[in-house]
DNA sequence: CCGAATCCTCAAAGATACTG
DNA sequence: CAGTATCTTTGAGGATTCGG
């Protein structure tokens, strides 16, 4: 009932730690994202779709969820070269919790930017 | 139904964004955890039983999420000091779902193993 | 005991240039 | 077009010190 039985969480040496930050890394979690919702992508559109992403990291991302088996990646052999993402079914139950967890998040952001602004106010009036 | 309209993910111009880092960061998630089950604790039980945090990142940690409004902080006017931090509704709300999210991860793990493994294989095959 | 403040390091992210 | 290779930069995180 624990991640990594008592809470040690070197990701080096806990590998559901490592696929959890995998899964809700800043671009995975929009990678995930979006081609839960787009079926299938080229590498060029899902750049031009995350805004701000390097080719570096976009690459770097795919293949961390390509090993992980949630990304299957289909390249065809033609010149000029192309080469569709998609999710596998595992990939399509991971996007699916971690975009859950994103919208619960939007939901309550109402409640929790309220949080903020009394926690700043207060601390702003004790000095 | 996305995160910051056209996946436009600059954490410091998404809110959502940032609060998704929150609680799905390395520190995070352990310590929405570990108060969901334990329902409070002091700050040297919190630093004791999550092995490896600094004292710096779990005291960072514990402000960003209190500034969420995800935890409570209870300090005693007492010699020594004492503070006991416990989960809001809200914080209840946030652990459970990332608590879900972490379960999955490590349910899957077997299916994910595998595929890593048939991933390294196919790859040294290939030099 | 619970932190705040400071300094420091190293790994991850970005920028750039290049290739099959 | 879809990457890889290399270099630079940034900032999260750790170590240490200090104070209430």
């Amino acid at each position: 009932m624990d991640v990594c039985q008592p809470y040690n969480v070197n990701a080096a040496e806990c590998p559901s730690r490592a696929v959890l930050e995998h899964v809700t890394s800043r671009w995975g979690v929009l990678v995930l994202a979006l081609l839960l919702d787009e079926e299938s992508l080229r590498f060029g559109e899902l750049r031009r779709t995350i805004s701000g992403i390097s080719e570096k990291m976009l690459a770097q991302t795919l293949q961390t969820l390509e090993r992980d088996g949630f990304v299957h990646r289909a390249a065809h052999a033609v010149i000029p070269p192309r080469v569709d993402y998609s999710l596998t079914d595992l990939g399509r139950e991971a996007a699916a919790h971690v975009w859950q967890l994103a919208r619960w998040v939007e939901r309550r952001l109402p409640d929790v930017r309220e949080g903020q602004e009394r926690y700043d106010r207060d601390r702003a009036a004790a000095r």
